[in-house]
DNA sequence: TTCTCTAACTTCTCTAGAGAAGTCAAGCAG
DNA sequence: CTGCTTGACTTCTCTAGAGAAGTTAGAGAA
């Protein structure tokens, strides 16, 4: 629930961010309008520049604003990207776009993407998730997704040699069949079901750099998500979305009276 | 997956941060106890008061280390605790236990809460999510949850006094039936499905004090919840989790071959 | 027109302080 | 022994600067 009406506090740099909050609530800053600078803030306030600055580090950690250097700080969209579970795992999915396509449209987004598949040994992480030995040969692919041209999706995937190695689908973006479900169907991997496991961190360095995101204070949300066959994990796969950009739907079936 | 190798940087705090951070997880500074303080690191590093702040605030940002003022900065615990939603939305529950008793217990924690029922007037958001008109009466209960003695959920729920008025379920904490599904069930109501969204977000002050998160730079993870007899939504939540202490797990199953 | 350079911005990092506010243990008065 | 005060810590807020690094619009050259 959004609980603006935040108690004053006695603190500068709160004060400030809480007008700026009020000011773009408001419409005085549509989206990406430029936010008053540092130095505006310090002349208009009559404040120290770390006091200017924390007032705005607040915004932005708030997601109301992204800063770039040099460039200024901007109102963000608020609107977030809605991922729905329900119909994404699918036997039978859309020969036409993918459900991250879907999710794009929704936003009202044009969806994108790159990949690239690499063979690799498995990590103990990923040997792990996937029933196998340290070591054991996957192939690991890295996608990046993109809304209107900026990434809004990160996500690496790995699936044992051991299944798909010497198949048609050896490689995720080979063959005609689209996603993890139809491609293992063709190989006579019938997947049953699927497991999401949802956090929230901090965004490392690297993810930083390949989302995109402000040097400070970024946050992800993240799925650890693995495909089964029975027990059998046939493909498991990270998935890094902006923390501030997403909401994740899940549809829950209650099972009847007995 | 963990990529905490991160690339050497130009930055001092970077800097202090990544021997801080490397520190931690070689084992000198086991889980809870404290941190180098700032005027420590001023002293060994040869900085300035705010370098030593930044480099600490980035490990409070990763959620390997906790601040409270006057007291110091302490490594953290890094342990996850798990909700599953398997088994979590059963018509017939446990009887001796509550399923985040039993998320609590699997981490090894005590769990316990308090609660607090009011009879209100919906809020436009309210009033959406429960398909009723603003300012249509509801039972509002407030919850918070310990581990340990110490806070890590509160939540929020509204039922339509609509549906739940004059019965023996008016308000949850009476009669028998533990949880949403087994009350609903003894007035008739089949709750068949259950959807949660899950964002992530920076704190509000409120939240910061509920769950004694730290002041500057903490984030949650929200559920909306909602629970639905056909189309009809009979109850719906807002669960607040801190950002860094959960993992939220959701089972899907895929449709058979048609 | 198109390209390049420059000057005027922007945010980011960092120094060197000061005082407020909170915590906590030791020691003292009862 | 119990309760209170005191003092030595701690983090948090804030001032007043400086230079580095990145962006952008406009002037001038080709």
């Amino acid at each position: 629930m959004t609980d603006s009406q935040d108690a004053p506090t006695s603190h500068r740099y709160e004060e400030i961010a809480a007008e700026l909050r009020g000011a773009i609530e408001r419409g005085d800053f549509p989206e990406g309008s430029r936010l008053p600078s540092e130095n505006d803030i310090i002349r208009d306030y009559d404040v120290a520049r770390n006091t200017a600055r924390d007032a705005l580090a607040v915004l932005r950690h708030e997601g109301l604003a992204i800063a770039r250097q040099g460039s200024g700080t901007v109102v963000s969209t608020r609107k977030r990207i809605k991922r729905n579970s329900q119909g994404r795992y699918s036997r039978t999915p859309s020969k036409v776009n993918s459900p991250f396509e879907r999710d794009a449209a929704t936003a009202g987004q044009r969806g994108d993407w790159e990949c690239e598949t690499v063979k690799a040994k498995a990590s103990p992480e990923v040997a792990r998730r996937l029933s196998l030995d340290t070591g054991d040969p996957v192939t690991q692919t890295t996608y990046r997704f993109f809304g209107d041209g900026r990434p809004i999706q990160v996500s690496q995937s790995w699936e044992p040699l051991a299944i798909t190695g010497g198949t048609l689908i050896e490689r995720p973006e080979d063959g005609s069949a689209i996603g993890v479900i139809a491609r293992m169907d063709t190989i006579g991997q019938a997947v049953d079901h699927v497991v999401e496991k949802v956090t929230a961190r901090a965004a490392s360095r690297e993810e930083v750099k390949r989302l995109d995101l402000p040097t400070r204070g970024a946050y992800v949300l993240v799925i650890e998500r693995t495909h089964f066959v029975g027990d059998a994990p046939v493909e498991t796969c990270d998935i890094v979305f902006p923390g501030d950009r997403y909401e994740l739907t899940y549809d829950i079936p209650v099972e009847l009276k007995a």
